[in-house]
DNA sequence: GGCGGCAGTGAATACGTTTGCAGCCGCGTG
DNA sequence: CACGCGGCTGCAAACGTATTCACTGCCGCC
């Protein structure tokens, strides 16, 4: 049973198959009349043009795709707020017509290769391969690259990158604790070059601090990836440790999650005894107890500007990098200092 | 700048472009020898088959399409077990050696037809569409149709599905509760025809109730969707019903953190005032507090029996659909009855 | 009345691969 | 010695579409 082609709605129209193509595409060189009895007889008999036909003949491809990064670590699952950046970033990129594809990796040297010279899609977007800074430059200069990395944007740096504005992020949380009066506030994250996202949470966390008269206590930051169950044991470290803190900046949501969890635990109610404050705002905190004071990044918003964003690369066009402001969310996990 | 083709490796390899083409797919009918030269070549100028041209001349396609039902409703984030879902899914079709399509979408008539006529897609995965039960049948009844769907497994029905045991996941959650000396055990969750796999969990929960002498009472159920928001409003309902209960089933996580949390707001601790249970153990509630006693649907395994189940579809071989058992897992929403 | 141009269409080609078929070589067998 | 056969390779024909170029009427204009 052969395939329906183009040239089968051709005969059934009565015209060639040029016509046919052309005015499935819409092109004003056809009559109008024409057009709309060929796009009826071709719904008619639900005919729809061969995909790999067209982008092998086109040398254009309706296809985007998105790599994320796979956790190697226990914690296989992805991180929600990827989870809600792929969605919002899928929704932007069917509004301009375009598939997306899914990958989840380890960033290997043969990936992108392989995406770019196989040209299964047209531009690709890197997600949370923050700590591949070397790899990204690399790729990044081949020409015709046409990659988008969610990350750190740093003025400069060869590569396209869209991210959000974590130092304002930092700055946000930890201003929120100090209005409330916390003057003691433990940071927990991971601020090696693995995650530059959380060096520059960290950095506006001093910038705060710093505002108040106060500096950063290393006695104060426990390191931990972004995991719930890495945020607890980071919590527990830092409760072993027996310093006072009264409230406690997460670098990540999921971080936060663990770390309500072990203060409760150790009987340190959460935000009676500390208050808590995250960062991604991930649609679960909006419904925990208690509902989590977070910094939120807006996915649609970065979605949109990410898909925009690769559109231009695509066109050939020049893009730039973008910078997203976050905000802060107040919801039950802070209180106000108890001295 | 014109593209590095098969033709070229051909040249460089001194051999024809046919045998390029063998060597680089493992065909036997090219001596070690030439193959491993020519891999070696393809590998230096990181040559890439084009894939649409290769899936152009082969009429085959190593791509499958994930149709994630996109909630049209307030809520527009993914349900986390999804999430879940679609990251073993990518996994084990990577495993296949296939990439993955990933589509939010209102499922219409014209999004499959357009996916099987384009043929973007080896196959497709229905992620969500528990209630388009009509509209699953009709189009798999479509000749050809490589289509699987994630949901309710009815014997006998036309289509190929891949699913949970509901109804035993629904069993286990509620014989936990009766075992813990409930008595008066709510049910939450819309059992309209709307949400098959709620209506199989309740009858679960029902079978659990005849088993211990007790039969489901009206008042005792609020019916809600699968988000969390809605949970809480459905234990609000309950809550000024007032009606007697010490436990409650909830048919997904997210109405159980949604519950969890209105119950607390109501001064109703839990577990210690009354328990909860819920469904699909997404990866949040092993870290909120308290840690949700749930029912346990194994995502990798589904992934790899929806991918492998799909495999036999797309190769014409003949494949039966599947029922997962979930198991309970139980951690601390949870407590003996009081009375 | 001739001529240029424009709107609409068709013929033909190229995109880069897979694959059926045929050819070549060398060796074993009748 | 002829013949066949198996292992390896090349030739050439598709796959279904987009696009260039040429062509046909037809109108308007000098």
């Amino acid at each position: 049973m052969p395939r329906i082609t183009s040239l089968d709605i051709a005969k059934l129209a009565g015209v060639s198959q040029a016509t046919v193509s052309r005015a499935l595409r819409d092109s004003p060189l056809v009559r109008s009349e024409t057009r709309l009895r060929v796009q009826r007889i071709a719904r008619e008999h639900s005919y729809s043009v061969d995909s790999a036909a067209r982008s092998l003949r086109s040398r254009r491809n309706r296809t985007i795709a998105m790599l994320v990064r796979e956790e190697s670590g226990m914690d296989s699952a992805i991180n929600p707020f990827f989870t809600s950046l792929l969605a919002s970033i899928t929704r932007a990129a069917a509004a301009n017509g375009y598939d997306v594809l899914l990958s989840l990796q380890q960033l290997s040297e043969d990936w992108v290769a392989d995406y770019q010279a196989s040209n299964k899609a047209a531009g690709i977007v890197l997600l949370g391969y923050g700590d591949y800074r070397d790899y990204i430059r690399k790729i990044a200069l081949l020409d015709g690259a046409r990659i988008l990395t969610w990350g750190p944007v740093v003025a400069g740096q060869p590569g396209h990158f869209v991210g959000c504005d974590n130092r304002r992020g930092g700055y946000l949380a930890t201003r929120h604790l100090l209005d409330l009066g916390h003057r003691r506030i433990a940071f927990l994250g991971d601020i090696s070059d693995d995650c530059p996202e959380f060096q520059d949470r960290y950095r506006g966390h001093a910038d705060a601090l710093a505002e108040a008269g106060l500096e950063p206590t290393d006695a104060l930051r426990a390191a931990t990836p972004a995991s719930a169950h890495e945020g607890a044991r980071a919590a527990w470290t830092l409760l072993r440790r027996d310093v006072r803190f009264s409230a406690a900046f997460c670098a990540s949501d999921l971080i936060a999650l663990g770390a309500v969890r072990a203060f409760g635990e150790a009987g340190l109610d959460v935000p009676e005894a500390v208050s808590v404050v995250g960062f991604d705002d991930i649609p679960a905190v909006a419904h925990t107890t208690p509902a989590l004071t977070t910094i939120r990044q807006d996915t649609d918003l970065a979605g949109t500007a990410i898909v925009s964003t690769l559109m231009r690369l695509i066109a050939g066009e020049p893009a730039e990098s973008r910078l997203l402001a976050p905000s802060l969310v107040v919801r039950e996990s802070c209180a106000a200092a108890g001295d």
